[in-house]
DNA sequence: TTCGGTGCAAAATGTTTGCACACAC
DNA sequence: GTGTGTGCAAACATTTTGCACCGAA
């Protein structure tokens, strides 16, 4: 429940908390503040652009959040479960396309008790050729 | 050799890339373009902050630098060898620390079985809470 | 000589912030 | 009622772009 994961991290139950994390919770891929927001305005929700990022940043930093790093740069958020996914994207035709299994889970532990770190999210993006790019390629 | 990278990226070899180039090299660590831009013009090197940015680009896309993103979405550049490093950081302290193997390595081939796809680099970022913050949480 | 590379200034993009008001507790 | 959260507008940081000139091949 959504207001558990808030009464959790000791924030305010408010509307627009509420409707930003319902709707991260129905997607599948990582969305970025920008979807977030078209959606909320879609769905008439008239929240502020600057409050998705704020609450994007207070639920990731309360680590209910994972953050994903974008090949550009930009952010993208999904709910920090263990069920969450990478991407390959071809630097070329920038088509991705899913992982099926996170490889970093495995490792997590490892690298726990290398570090002493308790490790509580991570971000991978994997950059390369697709099959249909890599067979013209020639090097521009 | 700095002009063989050029050459074999088809690039012309220019004092700028040069420069910018033995810069990212003689670093351990990955380098911000601004850290670059820094560097250079303490040199005396007067090279515009636009040319490192499109340097870094063009590099990057010839695969001759591997682009790795900050938590907070800035890019860092290094060299695309297969000597690179990953590292996780603290969320609380922003302490980081170096993962002595990067865990992907081994993964690649398979993602690469899986899906056809060429891979050409990655970026992986961990995040946690260090062995020192880890004590004393209180979920703040 | 040609075309790719550079410098400069200006724009675009994504994200953050200060302030006054609103609302959850 | 109090203090956290929100909307708005403005600022900010990083990165990209258009254009004229420059220089490596």
């Amino acid at each position: 429940m959504i207001e558990d994961l808030l009464k959790k991290a000791l924030l305010k139950n408010t509307k627009q908390r509420h409707m930003i994390l319902s709707i991260i919770k129905s997607e599948k891929k990582p969305v970025t503040a920008e979807e977030i927001y078209i959606k909320l305005n879609k769905n008439k929700g008239n929240i502020n652009l600057s409050t998705v990022y704020r609450t994007l940043n207070i639920l990731s930093e309360k680590n209910i959040l994972l953050k994903i790093l974008k090949e550009d740069g930009t952010a993208s958020y999904q709910i920090n479960d263990n069920l969450h996914n990478h991407y390959i994207t071809c630097y070329k035709c920038h088509n991705s396309i899913l992982i099926d299994k996170c490889p970093i889970k495995d490792f997590s532990e490892k690298i726990s008790k290398d570090t002493g770190y308790v490790i509580t999210g991570h971000s991978l993006q994997l950059t390369g050729l697709c099959p249909k790019c890599s067979k013209h390629v020639n090097n521009d």
